[in-house]
DNA sequence: TTAGGGTTAG
């Protein structure tokens, strides 16, 4: 059935599981998962809900945190974060001793920024908290995100702190969230400082980033510093540490400089 | 052996 999933035949997952159960086998929670990932991968999140909340019961099946994830995050996925909220809060108030986890909330917070629903996506880290859920690296991610493409930068330090002082730390992917907010924003100082700080964490920016930081670079007109990154992020110098193959993206600002 | 969460460039 996953094997169906990963090749795109979603229908023959359902065939085969409509077999499976003519064929009076047990299921399980991981086979029930699967054919609710592929419910949800043909669109069909509204059957998946029933599976869920009704069928797996029927099966014998108790929903775990897996089965409510693959479904919240089919929600998210077709823009439906408002149903994955009211999801959440079911499963919170009668989860049936499954309780949302910190891959529940993150779905779903996530979600919420994704279509712009900033003050549901905030209460909903807050409750998060409140219920003792630990938030992770990608919690503080799916909000500094957030806040870098509202350009709002103060807020975002203020999420980086909160998140260094409850122990979560900062990731190749949060430096690189913040390295465009701050590129994007024309506050290149900021990022410089930021992509020393990763690259002295034993953390290499990726090539995209690198891009990022260069077309700002560029777009201000400081042809010279341009030219000087783009000689140290694909040279293995002294400097980096690091060297990176120049994408299509890189080449481009390049010739801009020479121009 | 098999199930769930995150970003960015031209």
């Amino acid at each position: 059935m996953d094997c169906c999933c990963r090749v795109r035949r979603p229908k023959l997952v359902i065939t085969l599981f409509s077999l499976f159960l003519m064929k009076g086998l047990k299921t399980n929670q991981i086979i029930v998962n699967t054919f609710l990932k592929c419910l949800c991968y043909a669109k069909r999140t509204d059957k998946a809900v029933n599976v869920l909340l009704h069928r797996m019961s029927e099966l014998g099946c108790v929903p775990n945190a897996f089965s409510y994830n693959i479904v919240l995050k089919s929600f998210c996925d077709y823009s439906m974060s408002q149903r994955a909220l009211e999801l959440l809060q079911m499963i919170a108030e009668e989860g049936g001793g499954c309780f949302p986890d910190v891959v529940a909330y993150n779905t779903v917070i996530h979600g919420l920024f994704m279509e712009g629903e900033t003050g549901k996506a905030c209460n909903l880290f807050h409750e998060m908290v409140q219920q003792d859920v630990a938030p992770s690296v990608v919690t503080y991610i799916s909000i500094i995100d957030a806040l870098c493409k509202a350009r709002a930068m103060e807020k975002t330090e203020l999420v980086l702190w909160q998140m260094v002082a409850n122990g979560a730390h900062p990731d190749t992917m949060t430096y690189s969230c913040m390295i465009n907010g701050y590129s994007t924003s024309g506050r290149l100082k900021e990022a410089t400082k930021l992509l020393r700080e990763m690259t002295g964490r034993g953390l290499i920016p990726d090539i995209v980033t690198c891009n990022s930081f260069l077309a700002s670079l560029c777009k201000l007109g400081r042809s010279k510093e341009a030219a000087e990154f783009f000689e140290s992020m694909t040279a293995k110098g002294h400097k980096t540490g690091y060297r990176l193959i120049p994408h299509f993206a890189s080449w481009v600002c390049y010739r801009r400089m020479l121009c």
